[in-house]
DNA sequence: CGAAAGCTTGACACCGATCAAGTCAGGTGG
DNA sequence: CCACCTGACTTGATCGGTGTCAAGCTTTCG
């Protein structure tokens, strides 16, 4: 009777799979795809691969947006931060995503690098007048901005109703999910992050963070390989949990 | 040295003050600015008006997104449901407030009414035909998407960092706000939801936000006038709490 | 006036934060 | 190649904030 859609993941934050390339080189899909050649030509033209160290700023909130970025290889997360210091982690992306993009003046939220990463980064203007030119850009646009929003009202539950054993299964899955999205296979995924960044996205302390892969590791749910490679041992129960349903 | 905009209400959800009055009969502001007198009149004709008592549904989560609604009278909220029913206020809208915009298919989450409400109803494909003649107005709901976007991000970092007296003290702020921008005066403010209500939109329960704005009325915070209008009696200590400055 | 719904308050339990040691892994220099 | 050093992780003990359960109270409305 609940009206669901079970298929989209929940608590995803995880990155937009937008599948944009944004002409890095290679006009494959998504957002180029209404583009002629001379238009992705100008992209192209117009538009720059930046190489970052871990944990390098790609651009802070509250900076003006100056640029459009992709990210092409590599990890970031993004942050927000408020009047008193304090801050969380809203998501982390990963190659395809789209970083930066904002209707309006400044970025609302920062971001950074997690590992070593390529960002291919676009001229604002640019991509301001592509849109004058093909105003079904904006569209995209806005479906990639509604999708977002709904991940981020799904994190928005996750928070307010989940406890911490159910985060972190939900944590581990979307992030299993993000990368098969993207071409993984096998069940050891690499984390990138800390137990301190998975806390500060998921609203935990990085001790709570490491007692619940501790307890998970115990119940044979997952094995870890060395600091950041998971492997999910037993991702039925993990689901479970994180939709909630208690059981392991 | 950080960079912020405090002037963006935080943990908003309460309404995107859009300003939009989507061809009800006023013609006034916004979304309607760039139509001519000839597309205003199309889009008034095809605009239904519609009464709902307290507590009736607008639209549930999963249905078709068949119409697009501004909210010209009353109070709602936006919930989204897990699949184990456990569920959660995103938001609550008021007058002038657009409910039920989504570029995908279906809606993202629900919506009911907390008073007697009245709403304004466009069929969706009116809209999509709008779009098509007028691109600029595509502009205007990515930028109503972003601005979503950043407030409800704001929300996960109440959720995720706030206590409950600060999430009661932001939630308090952001009603007074929200109802400003509206042309309300004075510092009485009518709630329109319960305890629970709040408690699910704060991922607190109705318990804690009761006991919450007892303290608060015991401070000298606030005052209680009947179960459903409050009255701001030291607001800079509110919105200082709100800020996470901890004092009182 | 009575009933129902919503609110308040209390007692208690428990989850997760905090504080505090340790341990482990990976990189650097001897 | 090993010793060390540093940053990250783990684990333990304790505390406090919220949730839970349970009365009772107040407001609202028929």
């Amino acid at each position: 009777m609940t009206p669901l859609d079970d298929t989209r993941s929940r608590m995803d934050g995880l990155g937009s799979e937008a599948g944009i390339c944004m002409a890095c080189g290679s006009r494959s899909v998504g957002l180029c795809a209404p583009l002629d050649a001379t238009a992705l030509g100008d992209m192209a033209r117009a538009t720059e691969r930046i190489h970052l160290a871990p944990r390098e700023p790609l651009f802070r909130q509250g900076e003006p947006a100056t640029h459009v970025y992709t990210l092409t290889d590599g990890t970031a997360r993004l942050t927000r931060v408020l009047a008193d210091g304090r801050q969380a982690a809203i998501g982390f992306r990963f190659p395809g995503d789209i970083l930066g993009f904002t209707p309006g003046a400044e970025h609302a939220f920062g971001a950074e690098t997690l590992t070593e990463a390529t960002v291919c980064r676009l001229e604002r203007k640019r991509l301001d007048a592509l849109f004058r030119r093909h105003p079904v850009l904006e569209r995209r646009f806005l479906e990639l901005c509604a999708r977002e929003l709904a991940a981020t009202q799904d994190h928005v539950l996750a928070l307010g109703r989940f406890t911490a054993e159910e985060r972190c299964a939900a944590f581990l899955i979307s992030l299993a999910e993000a990368q098969e999205r993207r071409g993984h296979t096998g069940p050891v995924f690499r984390l990138h992050a800390t137990r301190a960044d998975i806390g500060e996205f998921l609203g935990l302390t990085l001790e709570t963070v490491s007692r619940t892969f501790s307890a998970f590791r115990k119940r044979g749910l997952i094995r870890l390989h060395g600091q950041s490679a998971v492997e999910l041992t037993d991702r039925e129960s993990l689901v479970a949990l994180a939709s909630g349903e208690g059981g392991a």
